[in-house]
DNA sequence: GGACAAACCGACAGGTTGTCGGTTACTGTT
DNA sequence: AACAGTAACCGACAACCTGTCGGTTTGTCC
């Protein structure tokens, strides 16, 4: 078939396809994401010339657009910064998991995320977090939305042997399969306020970490009482 | 060429060779581990029934074998352990960090890996953790340490925008590399001591987070005194 | 109208995974 | 000591994936 009339492909319309077969089987070709387009292998390279590697790439893109923060709201604190562009970052991955395998085998290009990465640095700084902290400040959140969102995708079962009743880890899992709600999410909160935490007394490094009890006052009180950058 | 008298190869050299040729060049294909071994691609599955996936795991394995602890020592607390068990984890996937993408890639299998989630599992038991609480205490650590080995593997400067002076990232990135030691490692330190806090608090939920000093009297005298988990 | 680029296709080269049959060496049994 | 049966190697091959190239037609711009 030569050149028709109204194109049959675009980058966008590659991309949401390559999506849906991600999310559909498991796995990523060039052969079945065209077979899906109804269109010839070699097509596909005159909307995404880098092939294969610009496609996932394509995808880190797609995730992430909306999903992370691009800056601080007014009146917001770091913390509440760091604790939604967190939740915003692994929202987006968990509900695409078998997507990031394929995002964790290439390095980031995607300026969509390198500027939520941006993002959050600057309002780390602005909030007084030290240049000589705040790349690992942002690294360890980094690992920690990175790694729940690789947890989403496992399926819990993998750490249970054939559910021995002598295994600490099955009867863990079974008592954590009656909870409510996403078990890989409520994991990852645990890590998230554990972490921000820790960021904190990071940032403050003399006084206690003076944290709310939780169902407390709440960590929203603190917001515009942050202190100009330790010394 | 048939039956040779003595075995070329071995499943040991084959794991061996697999992990030299990804250290080395990134890259996992049999043809070039066959080659390293000089060897054709068929001999392989003599040793490796289940082919390039069976090989991957067993890298797992090879990082994973002497890296976690399996058990305890004497007097030894649920913190010092855990903080053990995921530094020794990390260590391990830190040390061969072009493997751990292809780890990130299949579900685990590895028996030795497995062990060690088992055993980590075991001493929270043993140490108060409530079965609904154990998942996510094992669930967290295992995505930081996951998080930090892919971090490990990562260039630095693929967040930074060409050292552009205007951004934050950058600047932090360079106050960073003046740093001494790893960078990697350090954010890992971090993040590692501010999730083994918010462990503390999982487990003893009504008291503050009193870690006990460095060198004190140990976590092991707390057993049992937990309180319940929360309503 | 004519040159040029854009969008599709088929064909193909090169590489990867895994299977199968063939050949020879070891092993255990009688 | 003969003789199965198994183990370890190889070459060949089928199926798939990635990416390139030339060919054909349509749209666009001077």
């Amino acid at each position: 078939m030569p050149r028709p009339t109204t194109p049959l492909l675009s980058r966008a319309r590659i991309l949401a396809a390559a999506l849906e077969l991600v999310d559909t089987t498991g796995t990523f070709t060039t052969p079945k994401l065209a077979a899906r387009l109804s269109v010839s292998t070699s097509s596909l390279y005159h909307h995404v010339p880098g092939g294969r590697e610009e496609v996932v790439e394509g995808l880190r893109g797609l995730l992430c657009e909306g999903a992370l923060p691009a800056a601080a709201a007014p009146g917001e604190g770091w913390r509440e910064f760091a604790g939604r562009w967190a939740r915003g970052y692994r929202a987006a991955m968990a509900a695409h998991p078998r997507v990031v395998p394929l995002l964790t085998a290439q390095t980031v290009s995607d300026p969509a995320t390198l500027a939520g990465y941006e993002a959050l640095a600057r309002v780390l700084h602005a909030d007084g977090f030290a240049d000589e902290d705040l790349l690992h400040a942002v690294t360890v959140l980094d690992c920690l939305v990175l790694g729940s969102a690789l947890d989403a995708g496992a399926p819990v079962d993998v750490w249970a042997d054939s559910g021995d009743p002598a295994s600490a880890l099955s009867r863990a899992i079974g008592a954590t399969r009656a909870q409510p709600g996403d078990r890989s999410q409520r994991s990852f909160e645990i890590g998230l306020e554990s972490v921000l935490d820790g960021l904190a007394r990071l940032r403050a490094p003399g006084r206690p970490a003076a944290r709310p009890a939780r169902g407390g006052t709440g960590g929203r009180g603190e917001r515009g009482v942050r202190s100009p950058g330790p010394p």
